[in-house]
DNA sequence: ATTTTATTCAACCATTTGGTTTAGTTTTTA
DNA sequence: TAAAAACTAAACCAAATGGTTGAATAAAAT
């Protein structure tokens, strides 16, 4: 095996495309056959079928088969740990916004003293 | 041009390889010139560069030319977005932590009636 | 003035990605 | 039993990715 990349990669990689992305999204309102998550994308069946496996791999879907359907849901898990590495940074932006902040701050009190 | 692309397409991607994962957690300690940023990988010079420049690419690091160095800062704002996105999401996995957390009082609530 | 250092650029390569089409497989419906 | 529906599988394609090497550029040090 290759594959001893590690789970972020698929996770990142899976959300850096739109049309999966939409996919996740739509099945934040509940678990949808792959005919009903292919059927918004102007794109041939195939094509999403293979977007849905990719999220599959990722994790980030599990899939039922009911008879010649198959239903798939959302797995939050690995999104979590995605938030999870990116909570590591977050320090950076609140930084940020207080710098901005205290900067507007600075220019109001210009502007009323 | 093609890149009308979402702007979290390329920062999700950019997320989505180890060594740029690598080269942002070390950048969160302070600016970094090129050389310093290639170092640590097993990998040409000219191969962590272009990791660089996709990082550059999706916004998520700054460079200024000082000299014949360049260097690198982060720039935590395209995170900051990611983060944003993923957020939507937070409610399903806090729901699964409650509902593990539901089931875990269950169990002892058994073995101490 | 030469050499060294820090970096990009360009060409190349193998593999992956995102898409297609055509041909199966397995249920369900008629 | 035959036809339709909901899929997957396989073969193909163009473009992007992740890497290489070798040459070019520009600044710094000798």
């Amino acid at each position: 095996m290759v594959q001893q990349s590690d789970q972020l990669d698929l996770i990142f990689q899976a959300l850096a495309d739109p049309t999966r992305r939409e996919m996740l999204r739509r099945l934040a309102s509940g678990e949808q056959s792959i005919g009903a998550l292919a059927s918004p994308f102007e794109m041939s069946f195939a094509g999403a079928s293979k977007h849905v496996r990719f999220l599959e791999n990722a994790g980030l879907i599990r899939r039922t088969v009911r008879g010649r359907t198959h239903m798939c849901s959302l797995d939050p898990a690995p999104l979590s740990a995605a938030d999870e590495w990116l909570r590591f940074y977050e320090r950076f932006w609140t930084e940020r916004l207080d710098a901005l902040e205290r900067e507007l701050n600075a220019d109001t009190d210009k502007e009323q003293p």
